[in-house]
DNA sequence: GCGACAG
DNA sequence: ATCTTGTCGC
């Protein structure tokens, strides 16, 4: 699919980054425009042995078949270092890449991280949903930010995640006794529909399909980097 | 200054 | 994320 050249370079200070963060952020849309979400693309990275390169990998599933479509993964050489809240410098031009190869347009895009429950709302859902302008969620294993109560232990249930008043995300048990996972707004979406798209997602384990396959993915392409 | 801190 | 084996529990 084509995607056009980011609206910034990758190759920045930390400081340049935050500024980029905090521009682009105000761009984020919460409301979903598409009611449609066929194709779903599931987005992970890992990171060679050395850490020198970082490993994207993407995985566009078919949401009613329950079945993949294409998969596809790229690499890029590591140029950032790892910083809470500047994620998406690290991992965001390979997993660009590996989108670009996709033949199809996905009508969503779920990211291992956080989408708004970001120190400047603008994890890394959020900025790879502005780059592509595709609709997308983040969904992460753990808490960036925010305070919540732990929700009740079974599947669906949910709690929300709060920065103050402000409601960041939700805490979402995606399977019975099992540690939730952290939903957010990514971009073009709202999080009541991202709820539901992640738990339709859902079907056997705790990570929504898309995004544990294209973990296994990346975990594969690992194996064949020697170093 | 201290502690927290996506992957 | 990554380094790593077995083991306990729904």
């Amino acid at each position: 699919m084509y995607i056009p050249r980011p609206p910034h370079n990758w190759k920045v200070t930390k400081k340049q980054a935050i500024l980029i963060q905090k521009k682009f952020s105000k761009k984020v849309s919460k409301v979903s425009n598409n009611k449609t979400f066929k194709l779903v693309a599931g987005v992970d990275a890992a990171f060679s042995r050395n850490g020198q390169y970082c490993i994207a990998g993407v995985v566009l599933w078919d949401i009613k078949k329950k079945k993949i479509i294409e998969h596809h993964t790229a690499s890029k050489n590591l140029i950032f270092p790892y910083i809470p809240g500047l994620l998406t410098f690290r991992e965001g031009s390979a997993v660009i890449a590996a989108l670009r190869k996709l033949n199809m347009k996905p009508d969503l895009l779920i990211c291992d991280g956080q989408g708004i429950a970001h120190q400047r709302r603008f994890g890394i859902a959020s900025h790879v949903g502005i780059i592509t302008g595709i609709p997308s969620i983040g969904c992460g294993k753990s808490r960036l930010i925010g305070e919540y109560k732990e929700p009740s232990l079974k599947k669906g249930k949910g709690s929300p995640l709060y920065f103050g008043s402000e409601e960041l995300g939700t805490v979402l048990r995606t399977k019975d006794y099992v540690k939730p996972v952290f939903v957010s707004i990514g971009h073009k979406m709202d999080l009541r529909s991202a709820e539901k798209l992640i738990l339709q997602c859902c079907t056997k384990y705790r990570l929504p399909e898309p995004v544990r396959l294209a973990d296994r993915l990346v975990a594969t392409a690992k194996k064949k980097f020697h170093c």
